[in-house]
DNA sequence: CACCCGGAAGCTCG
DNA sequence: GCGAGCTTCCGGGT
């Protein structure tokens, strides 16, 4: 056991970099009353669920509860491979009482990822690698007292080796004001001309930042070829990702991002969240451990832990509806507390929602389907991989060709439609989605519900018909046939095929609306296929005039109102059928070896004409 | 029995 | 009010 006192802690050469890393470091700790708790062994021991008045910001720090006892401090980190920089014990500050800590994090050799997002402290990082008085000895008991030092709210008074605007907070807590940015000394170094939101870069932006983040916390050099993107994409990136495209710095990038993003945020310079959710009621109660909103469905506790900046760091998450507390600036609404996770949680989910859906379907269900995960074990638990073989860089490159690559475009639809709600969960960067819906081949588009049940659970809460089940939710799909959207993989159950890319399904959209703008006459998507099909020289009369190729099934289908009504014309129906069996054979003609996602649509109608 | 298909009508939301 | 995009229900086929 030891008890150290900071007297003067000096600032090595490398805490930038650890510093920075640090932000990743979700530190909890636990406390206990009795005396007895003191003599714990080294191994960490999962928290105990936080006592509910711990949520109330009007409550005292907990330490005060028993500042009689020396309480036993443990930190569960998510996987932060920079903990390790932290040599030596380092210093730091309850957040709530400013009593301050020496918390020695290297012998946390135990990771865990918080299954709830705050508990009894909330430590914010004061110095790290404080000299620990000579002593050469491991520490295998992390003791922690608190120091003589003068409490209270002012920094100022405490004798701190930095200035206090170096302290590093851990994600704001939901209740309280924003701390001062911790990156506000960064900000200030950033390349001049860079814009602080990070979603707003170029790619030269984007090259820009990746130098001076070479430079400024000596990274190795990155593969820029890994990073041909804007900054939209770079924060779409996971720390996984980011460490597999650059080793070992992976964290520093991801946090210093993160940072920036959730700074952004903060001041309300985001022009629109990625996470934009639709602004419904919220019929879900919130956990019992609310904690600050996220907008995503991530349930493992690293996702859980973070607020809007982790949201906005993850512009590919699904959005369930009704809306988290993201407002479009994608900053977060304080006050609000709502926690789709816990009670919606997919690896829980799983089990509760999926009732009776069959899963022997398949049988090569294992070559994609990955075993079903704890709720605890996210990618983050596993550190990623600190070698980068050349094999890593080969794939991220191939991955650039990949029909859904991670750095697709992004919809503006967050998850609303159907179709825009499945690829979000099949390209869900930390894969925790694959226990409802997964990729049999990216390439071509082909996946499978994984669990039909659960999954339109999970459809019917984003659109808030909680009756939802895979019939009705699988009759959504079929229409998407007759759009070419989507097909059927015969013979396969549950399994369907992407016909068109996101970027082709955000074109036709986005040709929708300029035809909206320069045509006097309201121009339906049928009219902008038809339009497609003329400028591809199709000949076909009855299919310009009769092909349903909208969504509009409903009562405003003008083609089958008139197939109804019309008795004069019974070929209209035929006709529909007609061209909507042919579209679906040239579909199955096409072996999905030779499909090429690019290409397909023009084919297709190539063949139609020929036809 | 589950899955799959597609017609029909209705609903919600922008 | 209108249209998109489903949702709900259903009968029928495999």
């Amino acid at each position: 056991m030891f008890v150290l006192v900071v007297k003067n802690g000096t600032r090595s050469q490398s805490d930038s970099r650890s510093f920075i890393s640090f932000s990743a470091i979700l530190c909890v700790a636990t406390w206990r009353k009795g005396a007895e708790s003191a003599e714990g062994g080294s191994e960490c021991v999962r928290p105990p669920a936080p006592p509910p008045h711990h949520q109330s910001a009007s409550e005292s720090c907990p330490r005060r509860l028993s500042a009689s006892s020396i309480p036993q401090i443990r930190c569960w980190f998510t996987a932060c491979r920079n903990t390790t920089r932290l040599e030596g014990p380092s210093l730091f500050q309850c957040a709530w009482c400013s009593v301050n800590w020496i918390l020695c994090l290297k012998c946390c050799d135990n990771v865990y990822v918080l299954n709830y997002p705050i508990s009894v402290y909330h430590l914010r990082i004061v110095s790290t690698n404080i000299p620990s008085s000579g002593s050469a000895q491991p520490i295998t008991v992390m003791k922690v007292v608190s120091l003589q030092l003068p409490s209270g709210p002012s920094m100022e008074r405490l004798p701190l080796p930095f200035s206090p605007t170096e302290l590093l907070w851990r994600y704001p807590l939901p209740w309280a004001p924003p701390p001062p940015s911790p990156l506000g000394d960064t900000k200030a170094q950033l390349p001049v001309g860079l814009p602080p939101e990070p979603r707003l870069w170029t790619r030269e932006d984007v090259a820009v930042f990746l130098k001076w983040c070479e430079r400024e916390f000596d990274l190795p050099n990155f593969d820029m070829d890994l990073f041909q993107m804007n900054g939209k994409a770079l924060c779409l990136l996971t720390k996984t990702d980011l460490g597999e495209r650059c080793p070992g710095a992976g964290d520093v990038l991801h946090n210093v991002l993160q940072m920036l993003v959730r700074d952004a945020a903060l001041l309300g310079r985001v022009p629109s969240s990625p996470v934009t959710p639709t602004a419904r009621a919220a019929p879900y109660p919130p956990s019992p451990h609310s904690h600050p909103p996220t907008p995503t469905w991530a349930v493992d506790g690293f996702h859980h832990f973070h607020s809007a900046a982790a949201a906005a760091a993850q512009p590919n998450s699904v959005t369930l509806s009704p809306a988290p507390s993201v407002d479009s600036s994608g900053s977060p609404q304080r006050g609000e507390t709502l926690s789709y996770a816990s009670a919606y949680a997919p690896p829980v989910p799983v089990q509760a929602a999926s009732s009776g859906s069959n899963h022997s379907d398949s049988d090569d269900e294992a070559q994609f389907a990955p075993p079903p995960r704890s709720p605890k074990e996210t990618p983050l638990t596993s550190p990623a991989p600190q070698t980068h073989s050349a094999s890593q860089h080969t794939h991220y490159r191939a991955q650039h060709r990949e029909f859904f690559p991670n750095d697709m475009p992004e919809s503006n639809t967050n998850g609303r439609l159907l179709w825009d709600f499945l690829q979000q969960l099949l390209n869900d960067p930390t894969q925790r989605y694959t226990n409802y819906i997964a990729w049999k081949n990216r390439d071509t588009g082909v996946f499978k519900i994984v669990d039909p049940a659960g999954l339109a659970k999970l459809w019917g809460i984003q659109k808030n018909h909680l009756s939802m089940n895979y019939d009705k939710m699988s009759r959504a799909l079929r229409y998407y046939y007759r759009v070419n959207i989507l097909r059927k993989v015969q013979g396969e159950r549950h399994c369907y095929q992407f016909l068109r890319n996101p970027t082709e399904l955000k074109n036709i959209k986005n040709i929708s609306l300029l035809r909206q703008q320069m045509s006097p006459t309201r121009v339906t998507p049928q009219s902008v296929v038809k339009t497609e099909m003329k400028e591809e020289r199709c000949e076909d009369e009855h299919v310009e005039e009769d092909m349903p190729t909208d969504l509009s099934m409903a009562a405003s289908e003008p083609w089958r109102k008139r197939a109804r009504s019309d008795n004069s014309q019974p070929s209209l129906t035929h006709d529909k059928h007609r061209i909507s069996a042919l579209i679906g054979e040239s579909m199955m003609m096409k072996r999905e070896s030779e499909y090429n996602p690019e290409h397909y649509a023009l084919n297709l109608k190539s063949e139609k004409c020929e036809q």
